[in-house]
DNA sequence: CGTGTTTGACCCGCGC
DNA sequence: GCGCGGGTCAAACACG
């Protein structure tokens, strides 16, 4: 988990606007299976660009919850929030992107620790777990490398934001502004 | 010394 | 009931 950093920096690159594509309208295909998941052409490596625009994503993403309750994270990513007294059996939607990087981790400018990593079946990568350190933010994502193509990462993310972006990450809305206009072309 | 990662154990839901 | 697989905890560890 070095440098990341040299990511953004490689981002300069000229980017293939095919390479991106955050798809977001299998149930469970996203992650667990691999059928259909997979980009246009996945011939052209091009090195780091793919990072996409996940931020804005979210809100879409609520959105979509609220309309189409069942797109994403739906009936079968039980996610138990209950005190342990199996009182809640309420089930958090969770939000999958994937993206085209070389690099797992993907810097949205919260502040996140690792809580936990799993193997996962059917994959040899193993998934990450991740939380959000700010006080009172449940805010939990899980990052994922595909075996079929290592140079895809699926992050999930599981619940909203309620505070503002902690890192300064020298205007990472700047950054992230520049990448939806590459997106966008 | 504070913060984040590693990693094995533990927990729990689910299918058989 | 049991085993499996996914999710979480927490102590030890690493690093600035």
């Amino acid at each position: 988990m070095e440098n990341y950093q040299t990511f953004f920096s490689s981002a300069a690159t000229p980017p293939a606007s095919s390479s991106l594509s955050l798809n977001m309208g299998n149930p469970h295909g996203a992650y667990s299976t691999t059928d259909h998941l997979q980009f246009q052409n996945n011939k052209s490596p091009p090195p780091a660009n793919g990072f996409l625009g996940l931020m804005s994503d979210m809100e879409v993403s609520n959105n979509i919850n609220s309309s189409q309750s069942k797109s994403f994270g739906g009936p079968e990513t039980a996610v138990r929030l209950g005190t342990k007294k199996g009182d809640k059996k309420i089930r958090k939607p969770r939000y999958a992107f994937q993206t085209r990087s070389q690099v797992d981790i993907l810097d949205d400018g919260y502040r996140w620790r690792k809580y936990g990593q799993k193997a996962v079946k059917n994959n040899k990568f193993p998934r990450s777990y991740y939380r959000c350190t700010h006080q009172g933010c449940n805010v939990k994502k899980q990052v994922q490398r595909l075996t079929k193509d290592e140079g895809i990462v699926v992050t999930t993310y599981e619940g909203m934001h309620s505070h503002p972006i902690e890192k300064s990450t020298d205007n990472f809305e700047h950054i992230l502004s520049q990448m939806q206009i590459y997106t966008s072309i």
